[in-house]
DNA sequence: GCCGTTTTCGGCCCGACTGTTTTCAGTCG
């Protein structure tokens, strides 16, 4: 069990005890445990009970809950809880800007206890008259819970991937000498993933039987499914292979753009060439692209996480990371990074225990000495710095001014309109302090949708004020989306595709980046990071002589 | 439920934002 996963079963309780009235104050201490579990740097199912006293928050109660959870995987507290509230009022705790105060309120009092009440509730305009609800809790509700359903079934990308490559490995061992290979969205890389697709040359009886054999496959319910999510599998004769790769690979639209003869070819690449096209890597394969299909400059220009030479956009102990400064760049300099940049969360940032100008200048004098001694990475000092409700950036000039790189990010005042959200961003493009614009619409995929803005406008002030744009390798994040990344590319804005990292282990995130960017054909030419040290501080130099105009 | 003691129980307590209120409650990052 992950400190995650052990960190929500306290973050559920606390939320369920709140849902039956429970003293507040203890309701505090688990989501306390939640918090401080979620961002503890070593696995904490493995400590003993003396260890787990070291922990601030953890107490006899809480400790008792972790032992248990470790020898059982179970906490009766918490089944107990789980048992007497409904499964959709479970449900509804998941749904953003929807709270257990709240739910209790529509529970008790409207005896609201499934999702589909809850909308049904809201079509009729039910909800506007209990108190402490109103038209636009209503309406933003709505919103929410539409965005919620349509999200059910679906996974993030990396988390299918991960789950593809387990059901491919299980099949290779029952099946040797078949071939079966992952095609559709999965094999184009895509965000969110709805279904495995699976290519295979083997007789279609003998598959299924193999298929059925493996834990986790499930046929009970008419469709096919693995953990859950739909398997669907196209068969091919072995001489079509090839022709079947790249059709079921292709989004329908840009298949039909195409117009490939149907004939046998070797492999993939031959499909494309001999139909007059460039070889079109698997991930481009979309029908955003089709407007583009001149830009594409071919598979060998386009960025590869080889490619990734620096690591921007990172955490440590001095914000909400897991590791200290140390730790993360020696990290970074084992994974071959050129260079690395640290840049915790601003003042403003209270949650996430944000620097306070001394706080940051502690951390600056940190960074200049551990630099020192470092041998084959340098590091650079940063800041991800929020971007305030009126666009300005959360330190004064003279202290954004000691730092290498800025990240402006917005973290709070998420609600707003496309224009005031434009106005918000473009005001932080503008400041000759921002070096990079952090996750553009602060989308968390299947959670949170983006706030709406005029792309079009944040990349054109992005080239006009030589400001780069993040692609946050977040899986959950992957923002900017990729189908911007066409027209941030012919204005001549570099991309930096970041992992904002918040512990060693989410060093490595910049592959999810890296696929997205794929899905653009992101030319390495064009993403910052790509660039070596010696170019990357050539453009920090560009950036410093922005703030002296 | 946790903490920190004046060692046996009282205090604990993000701030911004939003929408509902008419001074506050709920939710979020």
């Amino acid at each position: 069990m992950t400190n995650q996963e052990l960190a929500n079963k306290f973050n559920i309780l606390g939320k369920l005890l709140e849902l039956h009235g429970e003293n507040q104050f203890k309701i505090r201490s688990y989501t306390n445990a939640y918090l401080n579990i979620k961002k503890w740097h070593e696995p904490i199912i493995d400590l003993t009970v003396s260890e787990l006293a070291t922990i601030q928050g953890i107490g006899k109660a809480i400790q008792a809950k972790i032992l248990e959870l470790a020898e059982t995987g179970e906490m009766q507290t918490l089944n107990r809880y789980l048992d007497k509230t409904p499964p959709g009022i479970v449900q509804m705790l998941s749904i953003k800007g929807f709270g257990p105060k709240k739910i209790k309120v529509l529970w008790e009092e409207m005896e609201i206890e499934t999702v589909g009440e809850l909308m049904n509730a809201i079509n009729e305009n039910r909800l506007v008259n209990v108190k402490g609800f109103g038209q636009k809790t209503q309406a933003a509700l709505k919103e929410q819970l539409e965005y919620h359903l349509d999200s059910q079934g679906k996974l993030k990308g990396a988390t299918a991937l991960g789950l593809a490559h387990e059901l491919l490995s299980a099949l290779e061992k029952a099946l040797p000498k078949v071939v079966v290979t992952s095609t559709g969205a999965l094999a184009r890389k895509c965000n969110v993933i709805d279904r495995i697709d699976l290519l295979t040359t083997a007789d279609l009886a003998e598959f299924s039987t193999a298929l059925s054999e493996i834990p986790g496959v499930d046929t009970a319910d008419q469709v096919l499914n693995y953990n859950g999510l739909p398997v669907l599998i196209h068969k091919s004769r072995p001489e079509d292979l090839a022709y079947e790769s790249v059709r079921t690979s292709s989004t329908p639209e840009f298949w039909a753009e195409l117009n490939i003869k149907k004939a046998k070819y070797k492999n993939e690449a031959e499909v494309f060439i001999k139909n007059g096209h460039p070889y079109y890597i698997p991930e481009y394969r979309e029908p955003e692209n089709l407007p583009f299909l001149e830009d594409y400059t071919g598979e060998n220009n386009i960025v590869t996480r080889q490619d990734i030479k620096g690591c921007i956009h990172n955490h440590s102990t001095y914000s909400d990371g897991m590791q200290t400064v140390s730790e993360m760049v020696d990290a970074a300099q084992n994974l071959d990074y050129e260079y690395f940049v640290i840049t915790d969360h601003s003042k403003t940032a209270i949650y996430a225990n944000g620097l306070s100008i001394d706080r940051l200048y502690q951390q600056l004098e940190e960074i200049r000495t551990i630099d020192q001694g470092l041998a084959d990475c340098k590091l650079f000092s940063g800041i991800e710095s929020d971007i305030l409700a009126d666009g300005s950036l959360d330190y004064p000039d003279e202290v954004l001014a000691e730092l290498d790189v800025v990240v402006a990010s917005i973290h709070s005042g998420l609600r707003m309109d496309e224009k005031k959200a434009t106005k918000r961003l473009i005001r932080a493009i503008e400041n000759p302090y921002t070096s990079i614009l952090g996750h553009p619409t602060g989308r968390l995929l299947l959670s949170r949708p983006a706030y709406p803005i005029n792309h079009i406008e944040v990349i054109a002030a992005c080239a006009e004020y030589n400001v780069a744009i993040e692609l946050n390798a977040n899986p959950s994040r992957l923002d900017m989306d990729w189908r911007w990344i066409n027209d941030a590319v012919s204005k001549g804005v570099y991309i930096s595709i970041n992992p904002d990292a918040h512990s060693i282990g989410g060093i490595e995130h910049t592959v999810h980046g890296v696929d997205s960017a794929r899905k653009a054909g992101l030319p390495i030419a064009y993403c910052l990071n790509a660039l070596g040290l010696d170019e990357f501080e050539e453009w920090l130099k560009e950036q410093h002589e922005k703030r002296e105009e």
